[in-house]
DNA sequence: TTGCATGTACGATTTTTTTCGTAGACATTT
DNA sequence: AAATGTCTACGAAAAAAATCGTACATGCAA
């Protein structure tokens, strides 16, 4: 079974994801930027997060390295389809709709998707 | 400030729109085909609902009947920004790739997010 | 009128998530 | 060597969510 992250438990993965593997003082610094919280209630989310497989550890001196087991599009996906099941029915479209209608979204980005769209399109 | 509704509340203002005003019965009899809770529970959680303001309700005879306060289009709005955010760093559009990537979605409905585009492109 | 079904109210408990204090290890600075 | 800083471990508390039991009211059927 796939272990559903909490709230916080996201906001270090996105981290790591994009950091790279990190130690506790590199997450925590990173999260206080935008977060009013102690350094040890990091250090435990971590140490839970890694008690739940959520992370691999590897020591270095005195420190840990951190290092997340879950993917970032594997996970995005996820959360993703199943916001998509609970609160648009299934219909990915209507995802979409309410996404695209209330983001600024460059010209570029909307190219992007386009091109995806006809991939869909031929590829079925 | 805006409410978040927990996953549970979710589950209820979700049935709500559906099925428009309801018992708590209704409600309890809907949520019971797909997860094994008590009457009493469901009760209960939209009693808490209600005096959060997230559901309004009126006496009918014994009973009462509960609708709900929020709008599903503001809330879906409002869930799907703050997985945009948190979850894929503002971008609309890369949600929209992993959320289209990854389910099947009729010709028809990806015609329709063609033509938003177009229209999102013209109105720019 | 007695008993059963069905409703609300509400306190209490359990479970989950978040937070943090304190202790001990070890390196570095004074 | 003593003080200071920085790390982990870990227990415990606080906060948030979810669950349920019990009490009590009322409608309805036997």
């Amino acid at each position: 079974m796939y272990i559903k992250p909490t709230e916080s438990e996201l906001e270090i993965l996105n981290y790591l994801w994009q950091a790279g593997p990190s130690t506790v003082r590199a997450v925590h610094d990173a999260l206080s930027e935008t977060k009013d919280v102690g350094y040890t209630t990091t250090l435990k989310l971590m140490q839970i997060m890694h008690d739940k497989g959520l992370l691999y550890r590897t020591e270095q001196g005195r420190s840990h390295i951190y290092v997340a087991l879950l993917g970032k599009e594997e996970t995005q996906q996820n959360l993703v389809g199943k916001m998509v099941e609970t609160l648009f029915q299934g219909s990915a479209a209507q995802m979409v709709m309410q996404a695209l209608g209330n983001h600024t979204t460059s010209k570029e980005e909307l190219d992007e998707i386009r091109e995806l769209l006809n991939n869909l399109e031929n590829n079925r």
